[in-house]
DNA sequence: CAACAAAGCGCG
DNA sequence: AAAGCGCGCTTTGTTG
């Protein structure tokens, strides 16, 4: 892996930012083992209801009659064989090596209380094999674990995260995310556990590369929302119809795909069958497909590759969505990558906004994504190292224990709290922007605090 | 038995 | 012409 600042910056930033990982690292983040312990036999409890009541199950009979003493329930190629093959109406695509795909999304489209359950255990499994038992492997004789951080293996000149990986901890499904993350807790019952998150980091910089102007307007202008406007206009919706549901799906399902290089065959798919999957309903109440029926859209469409959507399909309106976002919505954009990637071409090579530079064989989608997900984090590498030279500065027992890309995680001492929020809200706002002029929108932060004692999972956004 | 690749899923 | 960026971890299935 070529790890290259070329510039003075880069260099600091990269051997003071190992440092400060490193210290994080020895810190380690305390466990409540105890309750870890206690949740593995809970959940295994109910794997196993689960599972006892799946084999009473039509389909497992399926699955049993035709692998006989061979049946593995955990193996996606024999439920992939058995529920397209075995069974009636279905019909399944096939990955690279020709089995059949039977993840989660292709579970989802057909109508199956086994699928349900089948996706429901795998994900009980997920928590059990890799986070329970993840933490339980990596616990040291004090209670601590400690995340490893290396800033030497990633593409972009992000961070990883191993032993356990701090960077994937379960945060989107409310059960699990409490069951996880519920073991994580103060060292000490007099401390909080303290996040500071960047919010919209990655559009933030992407703003500083290709200074968009709409882009920037959505930036600057609080009153101004960039996934608000193409919530309304991917559903057809006016300001008094679109909900906060159906604008996270325009923001996950359609923004944030799009500028990592999605095209709208993907965002039509999983923009349609997400209103399904959470029956979404607009604000009035209307049901979503419904709604768009009256706006003379009447079906998904075939999204085939090459084939033109079919009149009155998502598709073809998710494709016309798509090209007035990059052709006019952000033309600015649009020639930026264009530039970006022409300069690519031409030296093999570019230079990111932080001091590095990154060079070899990269495809356009590679080289638009790299600087600006390398340059977000670099942002945190650059406060979290600030914000440690702080607490020592100024001797406070508070002590940073993780970060999460565009967060920090810190283990704070009670009677400091105030103090180190303000510490991380001036580097994180103020202080960053005077380190680095090429920072031309605000930097917005959130934090969130548990409790005194309390776990991860506690934490509540902070009210002064 | 070990080593490896593929598939899948957790996160930003 | 191709068709989502970056990771780490676990299980399954194959190979030797």
């Amino acid at each position: 892996m070529q790890c290259t600042p070329i510039t003075h910056s880069g260099y600091q930033l990269f051997q003071q930012g190992s440092i400060t990982l490193a210290e994080m690292e020895c810190n380690g983040i305390r466990i409540d083992t105890d309750y870890i312990n206690r949740a593995q036999k809970q959940l295994n409890v109910k794997i196993q209801k689960l599972t006892v009541r799946m084999q009473k199950d039509e389909v497992y009979r399926i699955w049993k009659r035709k692998y006989g003493v061979k049946m593995n329930f955990g193996s996606r190629e024999q439920l992939g064989d058995v529920v397209f093959n075995e069974l009636e109406g279905t019909h399944g695509t096939r990955t690279k090596t020709g089995r059949y795909k039977a993840d989660k999304a292709a579970l989802e489209n057909i109508d199956l209380l086994f699928l349900r359950r089948y996706t429901k255990l795998e994900q009980f499994k997920k928590a059990s094999s890799t986070y329970l038992k993840g933490i339980q492997r990596h616990v040291d004789s004090e209670g601590f674990i400690h995340p490893f951080f290396a800033l030497d293996t990633v593409r972009t000149f992000r961070s990883s995260s191993t032993d356990p990986n701090l960077h994937n901890i379960p945060v989107r499904e409310p059960f699990i995310k409490k069951l996880i993350r519920r073991g994580f807790i103060p060292r000490e019952p007099n401390r909080h556990i303290v996040e500071h998150d960047f919010s919209g980091i990655e559009v933030k910089t992407a703003a500083c590369y290709n200074h968009d102007p709409t882009l920037l307007r959505y930036i600057r202008d609080k009153k101004s929302d960039m996934h608000r406007d193409m919530c309304m206009q991917i559903y057809h919706l006016t300001i008094n119809e679109y909900t906060d549901a159906l604008r996270h799906c325009a923001k996950n399902k359609f923004v944030f795909p799009e500028f990592y290089g999605d095209w709208y065959i993907n965002c039509a798919k999983s923009l349609w069958n997400v209103v399904n999957q959470l029956h979404l309903k607009t604000k009035t109440g209307e049901d979503v497909y419904k709604h768009l029926r009256r706006h003379g859209i009447t079906k998904l469409g075939h999204c085939t590759p090459g084939e033109t959507p079919l009149p009155h399909s998502f598709e073809g309106h998710v494709k016309r969505v798509e090209k007035d976002f990059w052709e006019n919505r952000f033309r600015v954009y649009t020639e930026w990558k264009w530039d970006w990637w022409e300069d690519y071409l031409d030296r093999g090579f570019f230079d990111t906004l932080t001091g590095f530079r990154i060079a070899g064989a990269m495809d356009r989608k590679k080289v638009i994504n790299y600087p600006i997900q390398g340059s977000a984090f670099h942002c945190l590498l650059w406060c979290i190292t600030r914000i440690n030279k702080l607490l020592r500065k100024y001797k406070m027992k508070t002590k940073l224990i993780g970060q999460i890309h565009d967060s920090v995680i810190g283990d704070v001492l009670h009677r400091e709290l105030k103090d180190y929020i303000e510490i991380a809200h001036q580097v994180m706002t103020i202080d960053l922007r005077k380190h680095w002029s090429w920072i031309i929108v605000p930097m917005d932060v959130d934090a969130e605090v548990s409790p005194m004692g309390r776990s991860w999972f506690e934490k509540e956004k902070y009210k002064p």
